[in-house]
DNA sequence: TATTTCACTTTCCTTTGGGAAAGTACTATA
DNA sequence: TATAGTACTTTCCCAAAGGAAAGTGAAATA
């Protein structure tokens, strides 16, 4: 079967982007990755660093963090056990993308400012 | 007033990070804009481009797309009417944004694929 | 003994996203 | 005249996202 395609294939972008959009889709992953490596572990503290969210979103969002490697949960037994949140060595591969949607966000702020 | 929070402030790269999201959130408007700038100008091609998407979804996407001036809608005005859609130079800021999702999205999937 | 803290869970509810399928108005082509 | 293509819109529906508020159980603190 030759190619009988009138459009252009984007597939080769499209399809990884998606792969990574599924992992961090949402409007709170980020946020919470950020929270944890910037060095937030306890639940609370991630809860008031992020304004907004709310308990029931970051326990599931962290549940889901944990699921792809991104942080791990850790229980110290200690009187009372206490439950840190720490980031895995794979959320430092979020960085590239992290740092190009600050940029973003960065200049998009001050393009609509300026403008409207 | 002083310091007075247990947490660790992440606003600086929370905030704007938030501010893209809600740009370029969900699971259509990234794969669309990828098919625009690879080229796709008419509505039906750009559909055929993205697996699964369907003209309901597109069309509001575009429109979205269109109000952020990442994209433009152009009538032409032949017999019969042709419309187009064009990326506006905003669109290229994203290329970053772009470029970090997918080479996370490819080596996600290889990581994916070696290790279970 | 009462209150507070921590790390959630539970319930309820509304909003948003998005899929399936059909329809539409126009024009071109056979 | 009949069929096909273009660029959508419309309707219906469902699932997931997400907000508000209260509850929970254990332990620390006042």
């Amino acid at each position: 079967m030759a190619n009988k395609m009138g459009y252009l294939s984007c597939l080769d972008t499209v399809k990884p982007v998606r792969d990574a959009i599924e992992v961090i889709n949402g409007k709170w992953k980020l946020p919470i990755i950020i929270s944890v490596m910037t060095g937030n572990e306890r639940f609370t503290d991630i809860q008031e660093s992020i304004p907004g969210v709310t308990p029931k979103v970051l326990a599931k969002e962290l549940k889901d963090l944990e699921q792809h490697q991104l942080i791990k949960r850790v229980v110290i037994n200690d009187y009372p056990v206490k439950i840190l949140y720490k980031p895995e060595p794979y959320a430092d591969t979020l960085t590239p993308i992290i740092e190009a949607l600050k940029g973003w966000g960065l200049n998009h702020r001050k393009k609509i400012f300026e403008k409207e």
